[in-house]
DNA sequence: GTACAATACATGCATGTGCAACGAATGTGT
DNA sequence: ACACATTCGTTGCACATGCATGTATTGTAC
């Protein structure tokens, strides 16, 4: 029911992206503001920490990785990573391979906290992502 | 194909979620690119010239309506038509009923700019939007 | 009619973000 | 070995946004 896959068609495509915006909108300030208001860390944050947290590789991820990961640019995420790692929730480790790069992994702290907010993030997404999305 | 009015199921939800997320900053991030180098103007300038020249309300439209419209805070918006305003792009005009409310109307400036905008608006969708949203 | 709540918009302030420039380290060609 | 382009992450800067507050106007209760 959907013109996702179909021809763009101009009417069809201007109406499908204001429902991406609008639903976009509504769910990610739903989810900010509960991650905020009840674990002390917005989005973004939350979205970095549940990339390291299921991250196999017990190294953690380069930063150019997670900045693809989470969409954000790398000066965004440059920065996220230093909030996090003051906040001692994840710790910047550099490569022994290639010492440009750096490898955040999630500390335990880190991941204590993704546990604790993880509930209330799929619980707003129960909550708004079937009604803002129809 | 779409889990999107299916029962709130955790791993879907946050796929789903992941899915809406990249498409919206994808998508927006061209629009917003393409329409500043193209036109001079914002992705957010755009959305809202675009209400206000397909209003048939010549009168314009509120400026709490406008918000709703366009996802933004009321604030926000109050900034972005006084950005317009400076740009000749609109003009604020006080309402005679309700001397609080304020409407916004397009000018023949900003109807102008709207016009020229709005190929690389379609064409930018037509090309990254099906691509985005699989 | 006077006091009080509610609405509509503007503004001070703090913050997160992207762009451009930078520094450090690696790869490449000669 | 040396110069040069490339990649990775950080930082200075400008700016748009949201929250809280302020001001003006309207509605309501008494």
């Amino acid at each position: 029911m959907r013109a996702v896959s179909a021809v763009p068609d101009p009417a069809g495509l201007v109406e499908t992206w204001r429902g991406v915006a609008q639903c976009h909108a509504k769910v990610s300030g739903a989810l900010d503001k509960a991650l905020e208001r009840e674990h002390g860390i917005g989005l973004s944050e939350f979205e970095v920490l549940e990339r390291l947290a299921t991250t196999e590789d017990a190294d953690g991820r380069r930063m150019q990785d997670l900045a693809d990961a989470v969409c954000l640019s790398q000066s965004a995420l440059s920065r996220l990573i230093g909030r996090l790692e003051i906040a001692g929730l994840v710790c910047r480790a550099m490569c022994a391979a290639d010492r440009r790069g750096i490898y955040a992994h999630i500390t335990d702290a880190g991941r204590a906290r993704w546990e604790a907010a993880q509930p209330t993030h799929r619980a707003v997404l129960a909550a708004e992502l079937p009604a803002a999305a129809p």
